[in-house]
DNA sequence: GCCTGTGAAGCTATTCACAGCT
DNA sequence: AGCTGTGAATAGCTTCACAGGC
């Protein structure tokens, strides 16, 4: 977390999406205003974004679409000898639904193996992976050398789980319960509360909805008073 | 967006959750750094984030638990007459897991719809809600005055539904899709982006990686040469 | 003219630190 | 002594704005 800042690592993966698409449309050259208005941030933040890279464009044709998606991989993804190995705890709904979504996106990460509690759930493949009892974990993430885990497990169990993943060598957590994770620092956690991101929209839906209306109300109010010649005009002439 | 800084509004909904929890124990009372402890920030944080609550408490025996929730309820979630209503648009397996996972969360938001392009679900109910043609979207969303959406629909689909969504009243959008939506100012959006979030825990997990082989090979190196008295000596006295 | 790369300015969010209370 | 509430300081991130290049 020293070497690039988080926030400018996510914007990178999706530069990267967004240059791979430009690739298959046969586009060779893209300047940081266009990459910018497809990733829907500002250009100087790409500019910004892409100097730790250390590839830079030519003010003539902007970056080169190849080179660029090179630099990225090269900084982001390990290379393809290291691929990198997930597991996933907790085969419920969403674990499943989780499992297909990830399998087979990135050939530099795969999971590899999925924990259960539920014995009902041990060795059957799942998702394009086997499902071991959770008391396996450290032994398989050990001899696997597993360095990225999933938790889709219930509340209660998150932190027990992580303690297990972080113990036999895992170092970045993907985590959808909704406890905080207590994790010495060397560990990279991403927080993913769905609840909790579901009451903030929720909570600025309805924002919107009633400056809406009050606005509304206003100029209702103000209507009714006869078209008076108030601050407050709509639509400048 | 205006009246409180969005990640205050996040943690609102993990010190709810919290002291839902304290009040299950029967405690009555909790200061700042407990409460903080248990949702994994500072105690200054808490602070600051209450002080948009209008709701203090006493040096003496801190927050009264009972009270404190619900002044965040009242803050966060509307009165339960003024129920909010969701409606998700892709029912595949992330989407089916969705509403599983939504359904009966919270009695002041209730996902009332689904939206699918594929015809072999429609009319069916499923996860507790009936699933209608993409087609019906605007009908539906007005008829019921549905305030929030949650787009689990393919990439390429996400910025056509999300305008449907917000032409006809959303005003708060959760998108899993990993197309950064184009949205008015006004209509609040929750990018969900698993596939980054993925690239960036995966990331941060080499790093980590990384920089504990480079310790232990600069130890080695050390040990090699003969126990020397440079810098990086481990363990105190 | 319109681009990139980047120092400097500006913002936002977090933490510090302390007055005031009990 | 140990807490809360909060102005002030700090840190982290984003945007501005412009030198330099084609």
């Amino acid at each position: 977390m020293e070497i690039a800042p988080y926030r400018t690592i996510g914007r990178l993966t999706r530069y990267w999406r967004t240059l791979r698409d430009l690739a298959a449309e046969g586009e060779s050259h893209i300047y940081s205003h266009l990459l910018a208005a497809k990733a829907q941030v500002t250009a100087a933040q790409v500019r910004r974004d892409l100097m730790v890279l250390g590839y830079t464009g030519t003010p003539a044709r902007g970056y080169e679409v190849k080179k660029l998606r090179e630099h990225i991989e090269t900084f982001l993804f390990p290379a393809p000898e290291n691929q990198q190995k997930a597991a996933l705890a907790g085969v419920g709904n969403f674990g499943r639904a989780l499992l297909k979504f990830f399998s087979g996106r990135r050939p530099t990460l795969k999971i590899v193996a999925s924990f259960e509690a539920d014995a009902d759930k041990f060795d059957r493949v799942i998702g394009g992976c086997r499902c071991y009892p959770i008391e396996k974990a450290a032994e398989v993430i050990r001899g696997q050398d597993i360095t990225v885990g999933i938790l889709a497990v219930p509340d209660r169990e998150a932190q027990e789980v992580a303690d297990i993943f972080v113990e036999a060598g895992v170092r970045g957590i993907m985590n959808f319960a909704r406890t905080p994770l207590q994790t010495p620092e060397s560990v990279y956690v991403e927080e993913i509360d769905l609840a909790m991101s579901m009451d903030r929209v929720a909570f600025f839906a309805r924002q919107a909805r009633q400056s809406e209306q009050d606005a509304q109300n206003a100029q209702n109010a103000q209507d009714a008073c006869g078209a008076g010649g108030g601050a407050g005009e709509r639509r400048a002439p």
